[in-house]
DNA sequence: TTGTATGCGTTATCAT
DNA sequence: ATGATAACGCATACAA
């Protein structure tokens, strides 16, 4: 066996790491002139400003986040809570969130929270004062978190939440409204919604969006022909699968995420249902899996990013309010999983409306 | 304008949070004690032991993480630093790593890195002092990035690295293996493989892996049917078409990942061959997209998750040594995009076999 | 504009 | 087994 190596993997202890106190001596300052300068104060000189940046760049001078976390009483976290669900949306909120951060001195923290969850999230806020909270939707409907972190005066944004901080909601409404339309003006009459959870407020203005387009129509007195799923792919497919054994059956199916819609795709395929040929599928958010189903998915894009972007910048205190400009623009993508209603489904419509019912 | 409400939207004060100190007092001893309970020293009697408890159940008081991260100069942070390839695989991990953390004080923060990204790992580990970084492929392959790590102290797990602390890469070969001669032992002659990144260790042992197997069967000098791509949907859509316009055609194609099978898929489906009738499609690492794909991707299953968790443990002290256990062993799992080779796919092979050539 | 003393909440060193 | 005191590295009064 090795005599040496064992402990830790390291033999010589490490040159400790330059303080404010080393710049301080080499600049020829006092340590307040450096904390000044690292927090950008304006009341440093230019002159001194040169001093001090270049004692920093010769110690390699980093300042420990530790000690600024401890005197200024937040750390550098933000957190970005999630319930698992929707994996593609959260991708894409860490996106944004991380540009946001990139070259800062913020770090990005995951925390999955499970059913309940108020007690994990005040642990984790008690232990470890983030500079702030991002809830991920369907998480940020709930107020209980919200005031868990009030309670600890940890600054929380609730992404997609309309009494919150978000945009998104309504223009998501209007976005899916805009598809159904499309669909609706391609010759489509019975479009099947596979809708989110019932709790979820961000599935419930999808929903609405899609009646609004029925109703613009004059179709909203026609049976609507809504199942709902989890937000999974597997409770995608069941949704489908009820949705298609009906009859007349829909010629398209519109779901509230593209995990449920890649789910209609497999029931389409398992019944032997050709898309876009003979249904057309179409799914929300514009997640990378969109582009990785055959045929690629419709959806609606959502700025996901952005708005993680933006949510740090809130947080970090760049912009309080949220500008105009950032306001999330939702809008239909179309792609080849969706087409203009074809003659056999059209054929097919002619042949069951002559049918007494 | 409201006069009261713009300031952080914090209106009372909050509660100082209680601290060691206060622990200490309400039980009748000394901090040092208090320390010792949190750090679960064994030198403190069960008498004071169940003291310290109460008091601090009564307090409801949480151990402060940056002044303790302070004092012992390392955080209680554990990053996974990522490349953004391979987003299956990094949700794996993560899954895993969080479920060890579970409860603990630690927390995950996600550190994406671009190409070089020697600096932003130094600043990081200057700035954070993370408990420990968990590098993942193809960036724990990288001896530079570990080295940083190294200069500054930080513990440092190359996940899936061959040399490092994973025993993955060995049964992925063998993995790998299995899944070909499972294609050669259901008829399947000409396999095609779409190979990851040159540079990828963890890519040349799955290729190794394919033609392992082929050898075994005799067919090691046969033309390789081999197409690289860089993880990515896309490349392996373009890799798929290199090799679906081979003529004789493969009856089956493996991928080195999960993404680039269901580019695969794509480019079978645009041009008009039947999966897996007309040709079967494998990908590597059984993430979530292989059950969402139509048909549903065969794979080799490898245990990111529990990769990870095992990463935190050692990285969290319980484990130093890879437990025999923990040897992580990677399996093929067959679903509906692999078949037996069918009556068309030989009947096609023996017509071209009868072409001289 | 710059410097001095003190506090942030915990751990480590030494003593008892 | 337990306690007093000095770090840990930086920020915030407040003074100059």
């Amino acid at each position: 066996m090795a005599p040496d190596h064992r402990h830790h993997g390291r033999m010589t202890p490490l040159t400790p790491r330059p303080t404010m106190d080393d710049v301080a001596r080499i600049a020829g300052v006092s340590k307040k002139t450096i904390s000044r300068f690292i927090n950008n104060s304006p009341d440093v000189s230019a002159a001194m400003r040169a001093r001090v940046e270049a004692a920093i760049a010769q110690l390699g001078f980093v300042p420990n986040a530790q000690a600024r976390a401890l005197a200024l009483r937040r750390s550098f976290l933000v957190a970005l809570v999630h319930d698992g669900s929707d994996r593609g949306v959260r991708e894409a909120v860490e996106t944004g969130m991380l540009r946001a951060m990139e070259g800062s001195e913020l770090a990005l923290v995951l925390l999955p929270l499970r059913r309940g969850g108020t007690a994990e999230l005040r642990a984790f806020l008690d232990r470890h004062a983030p500079a702030g909270v991002v809830l991920l939707p369907p998480l940020s409907e709930r107020g209980d978190l919200a005031a868990v972190c009030d309670a600890a005066g940890t600054r929380c944004i609730r992404l997609g939440h309309d009494g919150g901080d978000s945009a998104a909601d309504g223009t998501a409404r209007t976005a899916m409204a805009d598809l159904v339309r499309w669909l609706l003006d391609n010759g489509h009459r019975r479009i099947g919604l596979i809708g989110g959870p019932e709790d979820s407020r961000a599935a419930r203005q999808r929903e609405l969006g899609y009646q609004d387009a029925l109703a613009s129509r004059g179709l909203n007195r026609g049976p609507w022909l809504v199942a709902s799923g989890d937000n999974s792919f597997t409770s995608g497919m069941e949704a489908a699968c009820l949705l298609l054994e009906l009859s007349p059956r829909p010629t398209a199916i519109v779901a509230c995420n593209d995990e449920m819609a890649a789910g209609a795709l497999a029931a389409a395929a398992g019944m032997g249902i050709a898309v876009p040929g003979a249904l057309s599928v179409a799914g929300f958010d514009d997640t990378p899996l969109a582009t990785m189903t055959v045929p690629p998915l419709a959806s609606v894009h959502v700025p996901w990013d952005r708005l993680g972007h933006d949510a740090v910048m809130r947080l970090a205190g760049a912009a309080s309010a949220p500008s105009p400009e950032t306001v999330a623009q939702a809008r239909p993508v179309l792609r080849a999983s969706v087409a203009p209603i074809g003659e056999a489904a059209r054929a097919d419509l002619a042949a069951q409306a002559a049918i007494p019912r």
